[in-house]
DNA sequence: TAGATTGTTAATCGATTAACAATC
DNA sequence: TAGATTGTTAATCGATTAACAATC
């Protein structure tokens, strides 16, 4: 409308650097990773073209906010055809950054930590645990999965000397604030904690929270 | 305003009984186990009062959205003073119908599988795991955690005899729907989904997402 | 009383949906 | 060409925040 009106002021140009650089709303990168999973089961059974009325009855999402949400990113489908499966998946894997595999640190190796450190579900998505701490002597030298639980004390150290940018905490509640504090002074910048507690960290590092008590006290609400 | 105007008609009185069983949006009854949690963790440090600030604070949301949330439940608070910790605490149990301890079922005698019916904190915030089912003929007879794995095959009868009414779904993906549409014809009406893929479900289910790496593919995008 | 904090209304903000021209 | 489906704009919807009277 403006620039119909009005010859291309300075304003103009800045306004359109900036859209070009606009963040997206977190809330759409957070749907990314299902669509991603919901292409990947239809590419395993064989599929080839999918529209954004498939995809979305696939991840619960209406077809209009399939197409808005991919479009941030670019033109990846067809009109009159739909989005190819392949194609699409692999947009998706470079925006999320999965075209490739993350090694992850887990800390704590009680039950939720063995849980995690074993689950293939994991390593099937692009994530791999390649070091594990503990602050229980009867712990430190066993295995989580294929590696070895070190004492918590070498954790910055060990972390540093490695190219971990994701840990996992699943250390009880009452610790964890202190281990996301000491996670946040090394190369970290991805959090997901298991603790059922909310966890404060600096400017730049994200987190994640997993809590399934709290997803269960959300249903029982309904019963 | 209205009622300034007009006498009360007909329809001021539908609105108001109307008013009075609204229904909470789903977002509002997703945050309470987190308040509840925070305040969990301020009685268990022996603190008697908080504010909707200090609450806030503990959560990640705002003051205003905290007073907003409680007082679609009623008027828990006390001006000038706050929350009593003791009181709201119970008063979240009861909306939330967690002034119990539920029974819960798992279906998958895998990894997960037994990594949840291990896991403590379900216990500690009010759910006991009490069923377990597996379709693989060497973990029949087997146990995760206190209970012993039963042949799938038996499911719908041992619910059916059960009060269970919440199941937690740990098989393959390819396997999730299957179970579910098994589940949805026993008194089960919560289900936590720790397969990758979204289900489908009748009217009156309830169903709840748990899935790790997708939280860890929405953070990689930042990295 | 003065200070603090709730409960609630109104204003703002942001996300979702509807609609449709463009085009495969 | 006719039918299908995208990308995008405008309209709608709902959630969050700000503000403040009530009151402890």
């Amino acid at each position: 409308m403006v620039d119909l009106l009005y010859p291309k002021t300075p304003l103009y140009y800045l306004t359109e650097v900036f859209m070009t650089t606009k963040k997206i709303p977190d809330i759409i990168i957070g749907r990314l990773p299902l669509y991603l999973r919901a292409l990947e089961r239809m590419a395993s059974n064989g599929e080839i073209v999918t529209s954004s009325k498939e995809l979305g009855e696939g991840v619960g999402i209406s077809a209009a906010q399939i197409r808005k949400d991919i479009s941030q990113f670019g033109e990846f489908g067809k009109q009159g055809t739909g989005y190819n499966i392949k194609f699409l998946s692999e947009k998706l894997r470079e925006i999320l950054n999965i075209d490739r595999v993350w090694d992850v640190a887990i800390i704590g190796a009680g039950d939720i930590g063995h849980g995690v450190a074993r689950y293939q579900g994991f390593l099937e998505r692009g994530f791999r645990v390649t070091l594990a701490f503990d602050n229980d002597a009867k712990k430190i030298g066993t295995k989580v999965g294929e590696v070895e639980v070190q004492n918590i004390e070498k954790m910055a150290d060990a972390l540093n000397a490695s190219d971990v940018k994701i840990a996992m905490i699943a250390v009880p509640a009452e610790y964890a604030q202190d281990v996301a504090d000491k996670l946040a002074k090394t190369q970290v910048k991805a959090i997901l904690n298991y603790a059922p507690i909310r966890l404060t960290v600096p400017e730049g590092v994200h987190v994640q929270y997993i809590d399934p008590a709290t997803h269960l006290q959300w249903m029982t609400y309904y019963l």
